[in-house]
DNA sequence: CTGAAAGCGCTTACAG
DNA sequence: CTGAAAGCGCTTACAG
């Protein structure tokens, strides 16, 4: 058995309620009787149970953090910004994944009351519904790229649209018009951002954007592997790659390897997010800068605030820009056959 | 404010003691009594409050992760295995990170008491006296890779050593005799293990481990990048480098690339860990295989087991084999100069 | 089968 | 400056 306080405070010849105050730096306590509770705590290498405390005080000192997956090192950089964030306050982190299942979710959510003083929740999958329905009440909430425009939350989102659009007219001003791309699957948010960015790009410069270059993946290494399987199935294969994310652009890589093809001259392959190990693979991967452990960080401190100045209740949407970052994986193309020609032009 | 169990009792017309009840599907309760409570629980979405329940049954249904860092996809994967463990039992996971900082582990504990039933530590770095008089007491703990020959404690171990040697074996039986290794520094007990395990690997077969070969780098991919940059200014720069994980190993092959080095032809390269992206980079990483996320997973259920039979009181200390990991980032070397044979040959 | 009461380990008005 | 007491939200003997 631990300690109690009831201990300390017994063999230090006082109150609980003394000691309590000395725990919690009330200066209303003699400096002599200080020394002596503090001798005590020391010797007894006593701390205060925060379960007890927390239920008291109704504060945790803990933030709970909902992320869909926990594969890969977008995730990790997450928790890392996360992690960071909260450590600078004093605070802690409960960690748990959902494997994008409202189930797990729920049961998550429902840990997480009594124990966080506030969640951040990273769910692109799940609908909104099933999502605001379970979400409790009273706890500051961040909404991490979730699908849902209810104001009643703080939501990051990041802009995966821009981003799609922006990374599709680099490939287009670098002459490819057959345009590959790996998605996230269906039904998930930051899929289907990338995707919309990518047909508005191709839509926009009058080339209709084919249902058949447009690939089923989730987002690990494996699927985007396999994408390129089907990819290069096809008749006539496309002189670009873009997957949804780096994970499957670095799959795909593999993949396109595997079958001889050099990247990027044979032909050219872009991922999204900018995960740290894709700076050093080779080719160094083009991809969509994403501030992912920031994006962490930010939602903590978003958090913080909430915590701290419980009087501005206006919610706050923000949207979380993302770069174009270029290195050597995506390549100008110079020629094109005139069959793609015609196939393309709208 | 969130409804409590005196809210749910007087609007079901009972007392908190038959809510608590059918809460905890006690069988002495009236179906139908039963039924009533359940309803009213159901309208109101009513949940118990954790911290107050863990507070009297002195049980959170969480269990403390405490990492030393969280960048890469090791950590990564060792939160991955963990939580999946831990999800099954229907637990959650508390993760901090201790940057290998006793005040921040110190912290960590403190935080977690309280909080989890049951705590697994890694931390490599900070050595046995200062963690074993930080540990709570009364708690299961499983040390995970640290430096502690105290039984006292449940621990789990890689063997670095062996890996390491086997490697190195491979790695000589392939022709290179200068094989410089990149450590993960000094006081880092994987560190020390793998260059324990190089050196004997050298010296078994009558060579020196020159110390001009050995380089200090920090597990992270940036420390690898740099590292290389120092082997190159060698005058004589070595057939291979074993970096002691895969993040450095990637480091370093792109800093070889730099410098117009291929690999493997020009230069081998192996790392550490074997993590995920390894397989998927070019050339695929040699490695060491650590069941990574096992590890995760292994810490867990070792930690359940205690939880559930308490009797068993004696420690468990296991050693996780690692296995060489052949792949295609070495190569063997056919002819050496005269002055490598003059410097290495004992 | 059900309720009143004690207790988990703390904090904080309220007196003194 | 310090202590006795109430209370945070729950569970569990103990009676009935």
């Amino acid at each position: 058995m631990r300690s109690s306080i009831v201990d300390v405070a017994s063999k230090a010849g006082v109150s609980i309620a003394t000691v309590s105050r000395v725990l919690n730096g009330s200066d209303k306590v003699k400096a002599k009787t200080r020394e002596k509770v503090l001798a005590v705590i020391n010797e007894m290498k006593y701390a205060p149970n925060p379960a007890a405390r927390g239920l008291i005080m109704k504060k945790t000192e803990a933030i709970g953090l909902l992320l869909p997956d926990l594969h890969g090192e977008f995730f990790s950089e997450i928790i890392r910004g996360a992690d960071e964030a909260v450590q600078q306050q004093g605070y802690h982190l409960i960690v748990s994944s959902s494997h994008n299942d409202p189930n797990e979710i729920e049961a998550a959510l429902r840990f997480m009351r009594g124990r966080v003083d506030a969640i951040v929740l990273m769910s692109p999958q799940v609908n909104s519904e099933i999502l605001l329905e379970n979400l409790p009440k009273g706890l500051p909430i961040v909404l991490l790229n979730c699908r849902t425009d209810n104001t009643h939350y703080d939501t990051i989102v990041i802009d995966g649209y821009g981003g799609a659009k922006e990374m599709t007219n680099y490939l287009l001003d670098l002459g490819h018009r057959r345009i590959a791309v790996i998605t996230g699957g269906e039904n998930n948010l930051e899929s289907e951002e990338r995707l919309r960015g990518y047909r508005a790009a191709m839509t926009d410069r009058n080339f209709t954007p084919a249902r058949t270059l447009e690939f089923t993946g989730n987002f690990t290494e494996i699927s985007g592997y396999e994408a390129v399987k089907q990819i290069l199935a096809l008749k006539h294969h496309p002189t670009a790659i873009f997957a949804f994310n780096d994970s499957m652009a670095i799959g795909a890589i593999k993949a396109l390897r595997e079958e001889g093809l050099r990247i990027p001259s044979d032909i050219s392959v872009c991922g999204f997010d900018d995960i740290p190990v894709g700076k050093y693979i080779s080719p160094s991967l083009t991809s969509v800068h994403v501030p992912i452990s920031d994006l962490g960080a930010m939602a903590i401190n978003r958090v913080f605030d909430r915590l701290t100045k419980r009087t501005r209740d206006t919610t706050a949407h923000v949207f979380v820009p993302t770069k174009l970052c270029l290195r050597s994986s995506c390549k100008k193309i110079t020629l094109m056959s005139n069959l793609e020609k015609e196939e393309n032009v709208a």
